[in-house]
DNA sequence: GGCGGCGATGTAAGCGCTTACAGCATGCCG
DNA sequence: CGGCATGCTGTAAGCGCTTACATCGCCGCC
C-alpha cells in the first residue's frame, strides 16, 4: 500500500504537500499536478483510519439495528443513507440481533470509527441500554420510547396510528374486532395494541386478541384459528401488513369474502398493500422519514448550528383506507 | 475521550500493560484488575481507528450495493451479516445509487477502513468497474457476471432460472407467453430475458415482451396494457415478483381468472409469494446465500487457509410451482 | 551463591496521516 | 535598497494505539 511518503518521493515534494493536495489546501498548480500524477501511478488512496486519527472526524455514522429482516429495515436505512450521502457521510451498519450483550459489543466496536450512532431497538428497553452507550458517543434513539432523556429520540406514534384504525373500523360499524398482535416485548407491537385498547375503551366494542409474530406465517395461523373456532369477528386488525396478508390468505382459502363477511386491516403500508386483492386498508408508516429524521437529529449534535434541529420528533402515521375494510356500497375505483 | 495513557496513569501501570489487557495478552491478575477498574471508571474504550493503524486489520468488511430498495437488498445484507458476526467482523454498508462515480468514491472512501469489500452492482458493467477498485483491496463481486476475472465472483444463474420457468410454462401447454421485462441495463433482468429467449427457441412458442422496471407499478401497467389490447396471452412471466403482483392486481380488477384464463409467474420468491391468492408460481432465489457465499469467498482471500473456499460460486435458483400457473385440474391443497 | 530461564512489565518506535510553525522566495512599498 | 506582507513548501510533532526489545525480579538448579 502506497503512503504519502511514496507519493512525496515520486513527486519530488514533501509529505505535507501531498497531504495538502488531498485536502484541498493551498498548493501551487505545478505541485498539485506532480502529486496527482504520482498518486495515480502508485494507486495511492489516503488511509482513512490514519486521517481520522488526526482529525478526530470519521465522516461516518453508525447504525445499530435490531435485525436485518424485511422491508422496514431497508427503508429505514434508505432514509438514513439518502441524507448521509448528501452530506458526504458514510454508514456503518450493525445488527444487535436483539441481544443485549451484542448491542453493547457492537456499540463499543464503533468507538473511533463513527462520529455518532443511530440506534434502533424495539425489543430492548432503552433505559437499560443507555448506560452501555460509551459516554462521549453522540447518539440518537429511534423508536425506543422510554429512555431517560439522555439521548434525543425519534419516535413513531404507533398508538395514534392504531387509534385511527380502530376509529375507522368502529365508524364502519364493526363491533367485534379481533387484533392479531405482534411478538412479545416488541415496543411497536405493544404500543399499537395499547392504541387499540384505548380506542375500544371509548366504545361498546368487543375486542379480542390473537397472538402473532409480525410474520406472514403467524398471520396465516391466526386466520386459520379464527376459522377453526367458527367465530368470525366483524373485523380483523393485524398489527402489521405481513400478518394481514397471511390472514387474508387463510380467509380466502376458506372462501370467506373480504370485506363483505369480515373486514381486514394491517399496519405499515408496505409497497404492495395497494396491489393486493382486495387492496389492504392499513396505516401508512413513513419509515424512511424516521431514518432521515433521526439523521437530522444526530447532525444537530455533531455539527451544532449547521441545520435547524427539527422541532418535532414524533412522526404520526396516517390511515389509508382501501378495499379490505370498505363496505360494499363504498367500493369504487381503487 | 480517555486514552491508554489516562488508564495507565490511573491504574499505576504502563500503557503497554493497558494495551495488553485489552488484547488478551499475558498480564498478571492483579494488573488486569487494576486496569479494568480504571478503564471502567474512566469510560475508556479503545480507539479502533488507532488500533487498525497498527494492526493493519480493521475486522470490517465493506459492502457496496446498487441501492437500498426492498427485499433483495436486506436479504443479501442479512446473509453477509450472519456470517460476519460469527467471525467477529463488522459491516460498512454503502450504496452507489448505480452511479459510476459514486461507486469509485465509495470504494476509495473505504480504503483503510475495511479489510475487503463485497461489491454488487447489477447496473454497472463490471469490467468497467474493476480498474476503479483500489488495487490492494481484496474484493468479491456479487452477481456482476462479465468481469475480467481479476476478482472472484459469486453469481446467480438467472438464465437457468428463467429457462426452468419457461420449461414449466411450456409443459403446462402455454404457447403464447408474455414476458414483463426488467429495467434496461440491469444485468439480472438481461439474463433472465436471455434465458426465456433460449428456452423459447427450442419450442414452437410465441414470445412477446412488455417493458417493466421491477416495480409493482410497472407490473400493474403491463397488466393494463395487456388488457387494453385485448390480446391476452396464455401466460405472463414477470421477471420479478413485484411486477407479477402488480400484474395480478390489474388482471383481478378486470375479472380475469388466474390461472384459468391466463397463467402468471414471477421471479425471486419473496416471502409473501405463497400467501397471495392465487399463490404465485415463481423462481426461488437464495439471496441470503448469495451474501453468505460471497463473504466466504472474501474470507478465503483475507484469511488464506482458514476455511475451505467453496468450489462453486454459481447459485442455481429453484422453480417453485404454485397456483398461479397450475391448470385447474392440478389444483390441490396449497 | 551464581546463573539460566521465565513471566510480567516498561520503554520507545512507528503505523499513515494532518497541521502548527518556520523557512524561503518573491514582489512591493517606502 | 531594507523591510514587510504574501504564498508555497518543508520539518517535525503527535493523534492513540500495538509490539519488539530490554529490563527486572524470581524461582530452581547445579
Amino acid at each position: 500500500m502506497a503512503t504519502v511518503y511514496d507519493v512525496a518521493e515520486k513527486a519530488g515534494v514533501s509529505i505535507a504537500t501531498v497531504s495538502r493536495v488531498f485536502n484541498n489546501n493551498t498548493v501551487s498548480q505545478s505541485a498539485r499536478e506532480k502529486v496527482t500524477a504520482a498518486a495515480r501511478s502508485l494507486g495511492y488512496t489516503p488511509n482513512l483510519a490514519a486521517r481520522s486519527l488526526m482529525t478526530k472526524r470519521t465522516d461516518t455514522i453508525g447504525v445499530v439495528l435490531p435485525d436485518m429482516h424485511g422491508e422496514f429495515f431497508s427503508e429505514l436505512v434508505r432514509g438514513i443513507d439518502a441524507g448521509a450521502r448528501r452530506l458526504g457521510l458514510h454508514m456503518l451498519v450493525s445488527c444487535s440481533h436483539d441481544e443485549f450483550n451484542e448491542m453493547a459489543a457492537v456499540l463499543s466496536a464503533m468507538q473511533g470509527r463513527v462520529d455518532g450512532v443511530i440506534i434502533m431497538s424495539p425489543l430492548i428497553a432503552i433505559d437499560a441500554l443507555e448506560p452501555h452507550i460509551p459516554p462521549p458517543l453522540p447518539a440518537v434513539i429511534v423508536n425506543g420510547s422510554g429512555g431517560r432523556g439522555l439521548y434525543p429520540e425519534v419516535n413513531l406514534d404507533n398508538r395514534a396510528g392504531a387509534r385511527q384504525m380502530m376509529a375507522h373500523l368502529l365508524a364502519e360499524g364493526h363491533r367485534d374486532i379481533c387484533i392479531v398482535s405482534g411478538p412479545p416485548d416488541n415496543l411497536d407491537a405493544e404500543q399499537r395494541q395499547l392504541g387499540c385498547v384505548e380506542a375500544a375503551g371509548h366504545s361498546d366494542c368487543r375486542l379480542r386478541t390473537l397472538a402473532g409474530a409480525f410474520t406472514e406465517a403467524s398471520g396465516y395461523a391466526a386466520g386459520v384459528e379464527l376459522l377453526a373456532h367458527n367465530a368470525l369477528p366483524d373485523a380483523v386488525f393485524a398489527l402489521n401488513d405481513a400478518m394481514a396478508i397471511g390472514c387474508l390468505c387463510a380467509l380466502a382459502e376458506r372462501g370467506i369474502a373480504v370485506p363483505e363477511q369480515v373486514a381486514v386491516a394491517g399496519f405499515d403500508d408496505i409497497a404492495l398493500a395497494q396491489y393486493l386483492r382486495p387492496s389492504l386498508t392499513t396505516v401508512h408508516v413513513p419509515i424512511a422519514d424516521l431514518g432521515s429524521r433521526s439523521l437530522q437529529r444526530l447532525l444537530a449534535i455533531l455539527r451544532p448550528g449547521a441545520g435547524a434541529a427539527t422541532a418535532c420528533d414524533v412522526l404520526v402515521p396516517e390511515l389509508v383506507i382501501r378495499d379490505s375494510s370498505r363496505r360494499a356500497c363504498d367500493s369504487a375505483v381503487r
